[in-house]
This record gives C-alpha cells, sequence and structure tokens, in this order.
DNA sequence: CCAGATAAAGTCATCGTGACTTTTAGTCTC
DNA sequence: GAGACTAAAAGTCACGATGACTTTATCTGG
C-alpha cells in the first residue's frame, strides 16, 4: 500500500472525491434524495462504504476529474458540479494504519432521475438514501452532511432544482424535488406563486396528458438564466 | 526553481495562500477595506504583486497553515479565517516558463483594523485599497474578486463585522464596517433596527465619552453566538 | 352527469425592510 | 445660561414577500 509512496513522504497527496446527488423514488412511490456510494476494498476501513474519488490527474483540470471519476463509477454526465471543499486535516485517516496524509479536494453533483434509474450499481457501487447513511470511512461522513446542508441551502436561492429535471416538467414535479431536498411538504399555492413570480421558469404549450385529473401544464427553464449564482467563478473557475 | 520538483512531474505541488483584508481609514478618515498583498521576487510576474502564501506543511492542517502564513507575513493573528476555494486549473501559470503545476488552496481572514495599523509593512509587504488593485500575478485577481464576493455575501447574515471591530463598540462604528465593506450608504435608523432585533448584538451600561453630541451606548457582541454560520463545518473541520 | 382529484387563481394576516420624521441628550458658542 | 448644532434613539408609513387558507376550473372515471 505504501509503495507508491515516497520513503520521506514530505508532500501530501492530492485526491478527488465527489458526492453524487440524485432523486430516486422510494416504496411508496415519492421521490427521496440518494447519494453515490463505493465500498472500500482495502485497508483502511476495508468494506465500509465511501464517497468515490481517486487521485488528481496531471493533466486535468479539478472539476474534469471529478466528472471523470463520476463518469467511472456511475457512468453518469452531471447536470450540476460545483466543489464544495478541500479537506485535509491530519486527523483524517488513522494514523496507525496509514502513513501519507491525503488531502481531498471533494466536488459535489446533482445527475438527473432518469438516467440515475439506468446507472451502473453492483456489489461495490450502490445509491444510498441520503436521509439514513451509515458511518462511512474516513471524514466521509461529514463531508456528505456538509453537502446536503448547501445543497439545501443553495436550493433556495437558485435553480438547482433543474439539475434533477428533465426538459420539461409540471410544477407539482418541480416542488416534489423541492419536498424531497428540503425533507419537507411545501403548500402548492405559495409554491406555485413562488417560482413563478421569481421568473426562473417558463410555461410552454403542452400539457401533461394521461392524468386522472385536470392535466397541468408543462414548464421549462429559462435557458437565458445561470444555474445558480457562483458569483465571479461562473465565468473564471468553473467548468 | 524546478530543481525541487521531481524530474517526473507527476503530482501538483499543493499551496495555501490566503485573502487578508482589513479596514483602514482613508485620507478623508473613513474606513476602507483593504487587502494585504506581497510582492514577487522571482519569475513568474517577478515584480507584481500577489497573495502571501507558501507550501502545505505535512505536519499542519489547512487552516494552520493559512494562519501561520498571516503571521509570517503582517505579524498579525486573524479574527476570523475560512476557507474560501481550491483553485487547480491547468493554466494558473504561464506553461512556458513554469514546469509544475500548483493547487492552491485559498482561505481568507479578517484582522482587527486596530492591530493592523501597527503590521507589518515594507517594501514587498503592502495594504492595497481592496476597490482599486491593480493587476495581480496568476490568477489572483479573480481570487480577491471571489473573496471580495463570498464577505459582502457573508456580511449580511452572519456577524462577520465583529473581525474588524474591538470587544466594544458604537452602533454608529459598526455600521461604518457594514458600509466599508458593502460599498455603499446605510440608513443609521434601519441598521439599528436590524442589528438590534436580530439578537446579536448586547448593549452594555457604557457609553462612549467625548464626542460633541449625545454620547452613543457602547455595545458588545453577544459571546454564545458563533461569528458566523459554517453549517456542519462549524465543529468537525475548523480551527 | 356526478364524484373525485388536482390545477390554478385568489384572499388575508403577518413580517421584514426602505424611506422618512420626531424626540432626546449631549456639546459648543456667544 | 440661552440657543444653535449634532448625532443618538425611537417611531411612522408604505410596500413586498411569505405562510395559511379558500375558491374556482378542468380533466378522468364510473
Amino acid at each position: 500500500m505504501s509503495k507508491l509512496a515516497p520513503a520521506d513522504s514530505s508532500i501530501p497527496t492530492l485526491a478527488v472525491s465527489t458526492v453524487i446527488f440524485t432523486l430516486r423514488p422510494n416504496q411508496s412511490g415519492s421521490m427521496q434524495l440518494a447519494i453515490a456510494l463505493v465500498r472500500r476494498i482495502k485497508n483502511p476501513y476495508q468494506g465500509l462504504w465511501a464517497l468515490p474519488g481517486g487521485p488528481i490527474s496531471m493533466n486535468e483540470d479539478l472539476a474534469t476529474t471529478a466528472s471523470r471519476n463520476l463518469l467511472e463509477t456511475t457512468g453518469l454526465h452531471p447536470r450540476y458540479l460545483e466543489q464544495l471543499y478541500a479537506f485535509g486535516n491530519l486527523d483524517r485517516s488513522p494514523t496507525d494504519l496509514v502513513k501519507d496524509r491525503v488531502v481531498s479536494i471533494v466536488y459535489w453533483a446533482l445527475v438527473g432521475s432518469e438516467e440515475a434509474a439506468e446507472a451502473v450499481e453492483g456489489e461495490n457501487v450502490r445509491w444510498f438514501w441520503a436521509d439514513q447513511l451509515e458511518a462511512l470511512a474516513f471524514d466521509h461522513s461529514l463531508i456528505v452532511e456538509y453537502a446536503l446542508w448547501r445543497l439545501r441551502n443553495k436550493l433556495e436561492y437558485s435553480r438547482l432544482a433543474h439539475g434533477f429535471l428533465g426538459e420539461r416538467f409540471t410544477l407539482a414535479q418541480l416542488r416534489e424535488v423541492y419536498e424531497a431536498v428540503l425533507g419537507r411538504a411545501l403548500d402548492p399555492g405559495n409554491f406555485r406563486r413562488m417560482v413563478q413570480g421569481n421568473g426562473a421558469v417558463v410555461a410552454t404549450e403542452e400539457r401533461l396528458e394521461g392524468t386522472r385529473h385536470r392535466p397541468p401544464k408543462l414548464y421549462r427553464y429559462d435557458s437565458t438564466i445561470d444555474l445558480t449564482d457562483q458569483g465571479p467563478l461562473s465565468t473564471g473557475e468553473r467548468k
């Protein structure tokens, strides 16, 4: 395990990990927030679940590395990708087992729920409900908790929900996304007023047919408006 | 310059930089936001100004490294320190001049304006007004712009202003901090109502004497409330 | 054609906020 | 010591956003 590390390991190793979110229907049919995890097949923490990630590549931007990791573990492309935080505390790994220090630059990503349904799942890659996670390897439980916090905060003042939905959607579907992420029910009328008021969403002429009630209008996002507000980084740094 | 880099430089170098904010009185006596910069004494970008920083230390947490850098360049201790972003794009350095790739984990810090007055300044370390910066080395102009954006955003829903002030202060002084950071005048009455309403601040029995008008009450921050909301990281990660 | 369901629109009270006014309590000047 | 001056401190008013709730519209299915 340490044969790749230099004898005098005077430089911390750099890695990129990603918290991958999607929405999946649970048993009762309602959408619920899920996270993709991989099982560790070697020590430390062999057998425990962890965030997908890997070493940084010399000829890739950080976001590209995160995106590639995501593709390799789930077979999916992110709808949204944003840097979360760089974790580098000294006590991230059990010092008795691991010699080299790892600094992880963590991204968080959204993937559409339709794509996620066809995503790779297997013995060592699985979706977990975000609100009932077991203890993860390393400091990954803390990382996921922080990613959840950021997701919920950003949702309120941005257009992140689009990351889970298709091109056209009803306001009820959009509200279901909000309810799944925030973990509480929202008033349909007030939600409609809010989402139409800030001009993020545009009504199309189409309606969703096949329901057993009045067919709802389909909406789409106003493509002239960016997904979220990243400040000055939106042009200079993000991919 | 490249004698320290491995012949096959397959690992990006990790560095920590810090955007150091303070408030300083300008010619007309009003407080203005300033940033500490250091002059580059070697290529690339020799002679240009840049953010203070240095390589990561093997036995230090990231925040500790940032704090130590701050102390070494300015002689000051930060009142507030928070991670800003990890910058690692491939084009951060001019590729014709620099062989090794550097990933910078950038922090931003607040130092009190009283301490900043006695801070080290010299040929190669200086305070610059935040709103009239020249072009900086590397991508540091973008980094500063982003740090400014974060500072202004956070100010509104946190108690960051304390990072610039002493233990006791008048509401007018607190408002001056807000005005300097946000770059616009605020209504005194509304500011008073806002800051008293959210319970961040507690009136003391003392008053500031020596003014040529009605002596204002001195306030202090409610120490039971944390400086800012970092979510789950407040206990697990921050130093 | 009526029941059931959800879409879609509207109502009402409350709260936070920006703009502005009034009162209070000191100092300064003559 | 009276009045001018200044900023502190408190209060007023209109407006917009929001939560809770009601009403009406429009489809499907028996």
